[in-house]
DNA sequence: ACCTGAACACCGTTCAAGT
DNA sequence: ACCTGAACACCGTTCAAGT
């Protein structure tokens, strides 16, 4: 029988195998095998689809960090993990952007358990919603980031000798891996830094 | 008499005034007094508008900082003009995030000056590109997160007592504005720890 | 070479009609 | 209460026909 939760969970299996394009309403009804308009017995729209499947792919970020390690390193885990699971879903990046969380029951577990940790690790309430939208603004778009192709910063016929220096310096393999990787201690050196100024 | 550029010019107007969802290539054609097939004659596709967009909006990034100050206070500059670009135009950030240069005189010129301002500023070249990609990714979350609505994280009915208290905690204002300019100081901050140590 | 007008293959969503 | 089937108002894009 046809529910909210059950085209939710279609809607996570369609957007895994088809991607951000094959997830529409009429292949989502094809595969619960029912006819398109049935499922606005459940749904409202389809922005409710995705917030519903945001929910679900935030459910298995990593938060478990925040109860065992100091402030510092469970960001990094929670960062780490979270970028991974919006690489795979980055049409949702910019929904969990702008979706309040008050009907999304793990994302507000998620920001829990962030927020407690960072309170436990020294950081002023006042700061603490800043310091969590900072690092997810870095992680949302290093998810982006990982869509790029290869040879994004090809200059082509253009004019441009220091981008093309600084491509040939960089070394291969996992461009955006690295790139996040150097960001993200960025981020957390100067974290640390301003927390024991403001803290 | 229709040409690319002049197609380009009134897809920014569009945009500007009628926003994401106005930028149809029926609505431009109209706009220009022409059928929707005739646009096709000098445009290939639709990403073709989009990409040309963009490039008109890097046009407009504020690079200047790297021709007069020491690179840091120069990426400053250069970030949080970025961030006010594609705040106003949220709809690029996926294109922007992913789409090749090569054909973009504008982004490929501003990319050159961040680059030549990064590596007289004693970045070595291997890192240069790294340092880009991770400022540009935090650029891009944040012109994101300022389309977020006011109560983004009020948790509504769910229980989330320490998001409670850090909601109420947070100053007023313009709250992206102030996580973005911690999350700015805390990237640059750590930069110039990561040069010292790699530099 | 460049435009028009009709057409195609889609979208998300609505709604009367059935059970 | 929940489904079907037809319909609506759109999309981006193609293509034969005109000039």
């Amino acid at each position: 029988m046809l529910t909210a939760d059950g085209i939710t969970a279609e809607a996570v299996r369609l957007l895994e195998e088809r991607g951000q394009d094959g997830l529409t309403m009429a292949a989502l009804a094809r595969r619960l095998g029912v006819a398109p308009s049935a499922l606005y017995n459940h749904v409202a729209t389809k922005q409710d689809v995705l917030r519903a499947v945001q929910d679900d792919v935030n459910r298995g970020i990593d938060c478990d960090g925040f109860e065992e390690l100091a402030w510092d390193a469970a960001l990094a885990r929670w960062a780490l993990s979270y970028r991974d699971a919006y690489a795979r879903h980055p049409a949702l990046v910019p929904i969990m952007a702008v979706t309040p969380v008050g009907s999304s029951p793990h994302t507000v577990a998620m920001y829990e358990r962030v927020s407690a940790g960072l309170l436990a690790g020294g950081w002023p309430a006042h700061l603490v919603t800043n310091v969590v939208v900072a690092v997810e603004s870095f992680v949302l778009g290093s998810a982006l980031d990982t869509q790029a192709p290869a040879d994004i910063f090809d200059p082509g016929e253009l004019d441009a000798p220091t981008v093309r220096t600084a491509n040939a310096a960089r070394p291969g393999g996992d461009t955006a891996r690295a790139a996040f990787d150097l960001g993200l201690e960025a981020l957390l050196t100067g974290l640390r830094t301003l927390l024991v100024q403001k803290g």
